[in-house]
Order: C-alpha cells, then structure tokens, then sequence
DNA sequence: CATGTAGGTACAGTGGGTGAAGTTAATACC
DNA sequence: GGTATTAACTTCACCCACTGTACCTACATG
C-alpha cells in the first residue's frame, strides 16, 4: 500500500504528485459522503480510498469536512479578484450584484449535485458554515473598503452581506434538491430586496 | 467531591436539582469560555467547576458549544409560539416583522455579553450556527404554512429567512462588539429590505 | 554526486462525544 | 411505612477527529 501509487512513475514534478493526491482524497471524500454518509465515513477510510496514511489527509485538509469543498479556497479568491476588478466609479453594489450573477450562472451542474449533498447532509451544513462566512467577510470588506470604515458602515456591510449569503445559499441549496435555476430565482428574490433604496445607503437615513 | 453539592438537602424535587445542574454547568461554561478561550476550556474543567463529572455535561448539552447558549431552544419555541400568535389575516411578513421587533427589543445588556462572547469566539459563532438555522427553519415553515408549500415559495421562504437572521446575527453582533442598538441598527437595515415589494410576494413577480 | 527539502509515514497523545452498566436517593404506590 | 421504580449521576471503555514530533525517502538542484 506504501508505495502502489507511486508506481505509475511519471516525469511527475513533486507538486502535481501533492495536487493528484489532494484531487484523490477530495473525490474519495465527496464519492464516501455521499454513498454511506458523512457520519459513517472516517477520515481513515478517505484516506485508505486514496492510498495514503491517515495522517496526510490533515496535511491537505483541515478538517474532515473542509475535503467536500477542495476548491474552496480558490474560489474565494477568485470571487474577491472579480468583485475589484470593477472599473474605479461603478457603484459598489452594483459590482457586487454582476459579480454574484456571473458567479451564479457558471454553476455548473455537477456542481449543483455538490449542493444537494450539502442540503440533504445537515453536519456538513453546519460544520461549513465556516465557507459561507469567508464570502461574508469578503464581502463586507469590499464594502467597507467603498464605503468607509465606520462603526456605521460596518454595521451595514455586515448585514448586507450576511443578507446575501443567506439568500444565495438558500437557493443553490434549492437548486440542489429541485434542480430549479438558482441564478433566475437567487437574482429575482436578491436584487429586489437590493434594488434602489439601497443604491446609496450611507446617504439616505 | 461526589456528594459535595448534594449536601445542602432541601426538600428540592428532582427537577429542581436537575436544573440547577444545567444552571450551574452554563454558567461556569461561559465564565471559563470568557475567561481563557473557547478552545483552552475542556468538558471535562466544566464539568469539574460545577461539581459534576464529565458524563454528566453531556446529559445536559449535546455538545460543549451548546453549553454556552442554555435557553436557546426555549427561545426558539417562545419565538415560534409568538410569531403564530397573530390575528388570523394580518400579513404573515408584517407578523413576522412584529415579532423580530419585540424580540430585538428584549434583548438585555447581559445577553449582549453573550453575543460579545460570539462574535469574539470564532470558534463559538462556526460551531453555533445550528443556533441560527432553527430560526432559519422556523421562519421558513411560518411563512411557508400562510403561502402555500409549493416549491417556488419554499425557496423564496428560505431565501427570505436566511436574509433575515443574516442581518439579525450581523447587528446583534454589532450590538455585542460595539455596544448599539441592536434593535434599531437591524430595524433600520431590515425592513427597507423588506418593505413594500415583499408585501404581497407570491402575486408581485 | 551531495545535499536540502517536500511529501509522506508511524506513533503517541488530547479532547469531544457515546454506549452500557451500576449506584444512590427521591418518588410513587400500596 | 415499606417496597418498587426511576431520574440523575458516575465510572469505564470506547470511537474518532485532529495535532505534535520524529523519521524516512525520493525528487530537485547546484
């Protein structure tokens, strides 16, 4: 078992091997949680699926639930660089609304079955909250970053983007389970809570 | 130290002394959570502060987080029980606005001490989210029991509840690190989002 | 080819959480 | 009042997520 994966001896950097092993240990993960369960699937199992030690699950992944979003990190990342990558004046909400939307319409469907998981398997919903609130912070920030660093504008970023959230996760949850279009019903039931009175919400109290 | 806290014999029932076990268990959880840090705080130290053994901590909450929010499923019921306590035909979102309004009008500065504690806890507001989500799952079934269960209210019930306890948690947050008002701070935020074009929201698209 | 180092392993430990069997004392019932 | 029941708690043994540490080994690179 110590070394059958490492037979397929290719001119293989070090790095793509570390990649190929994380990219095993997620799909084992996803593929386990789904067919027995999360609660019934150890970490050690994941870890003999993908022919590595218990061990090094840990060293690609921080928590055992963290292996059921792999690219979360990325995605994150990528969201923050779309979101200021706005042109300088645009108002800042509505760069966050385009940014959503293009980021809603390239769910893929595979992803979507992601999401069904993650509404059909309630430990996983609660355990990862901790990805909802990296966007939420992301998101706040931005704000905060147009709109001032005030007690007040913080306040309002926090809600507007805990706000968001709720909504965006609620329907690809919803287009997990029903396969509806979560851009269509995320977009109709966000930018009409998000329409013209909040275009200028520091100004208008 | 195993009949140490039995010995003041009163003509207590059973109950009484079951639920100053719980008292005394909650207490000393949030005094050490605040005291050192959530994570430099075992069951085990807890459960010794309050004279009990480590077993016994897990009769009374079903994890260490719960610990710190001891009422918080006879909140959510006092909540539901409230929210369906309206005039038969008032407008469900009006119901539901009324309801959050009072219950953000009785928070007390001692339980905003409690929402310091979370929003300074990362580790209590990740492992706490359950907290959120069954009001998430009250509201949700509130407003889905007065439109219908179809699938396209569903998703607009969720949508709409996870807003609402996104802006909620944000502003007592806010309330806990800063000192505001919470009630004004999410009446404020909260309603311009929900106001008038969610007052008829299944007819309106 | 020598050497540093990245990726992995083995091992031992902490701590949250559970199941099961036993103890004690309050209570219910006769 | 005496007996049976049972609720609250304890002890013990266990599982599993997660961590620290030391070690190994093969790739990389000068």
């Amino acid at each position: 078992m110590t070394t059958s994966k490492k037979a397929d001896r290719q001119p293989n950097s070090r790095e793509q091997q570390r990649l190929e092993t994380r990219r095993s240990l997620a799909e084992h993960a996803i593929r386990l949680f789904s067919e027995r369960g999360y609660d019934e699937t150890t970490v050690e199992e994941i870890a003999a699926a993908a022919g590595v030690s218990a061990r090094t699950f840990f060293l690609h992944f921080s928590t055992k639930a963290a292996a059921a979003f792999p690219d979360h990190d990325a995605r994150v990342h990528d969201f923050v660089t779309r979101l200021n990558a706005g042109a300088p004046h645009v108002n800042p909400l509505s760069q966050l609304r385009s940014t959503l939307d293009a980021r809603l319409d390239g769910e893929s469907p595979s992803r979507l079955v992601r999401y069904r998981l993650l509404a059909e398997v309630p430990e996983l919903r609660n355990e990862d909250a901790r990805t909802d609130r990296d966007y939420e912070k992301a998101i706040a920030a931005y704000l905060i970053l147009h709109w001032g660093d005030t007690i007040e504008a913080e306040v309002r970023a926090n809600a507007i983007a805990n706000a968001l959230i709720g909504v965006a996760r609620a329907t690809l949850s919803a287009g997990g389970i029903y396969g509806i279009d979560a851009r269509a019903a995320t977009a109709e039931i966000l930018w009409r809570m998000f329409g013209s009175p909040f275009d200028d919400p520091l100004h208008s109290v």
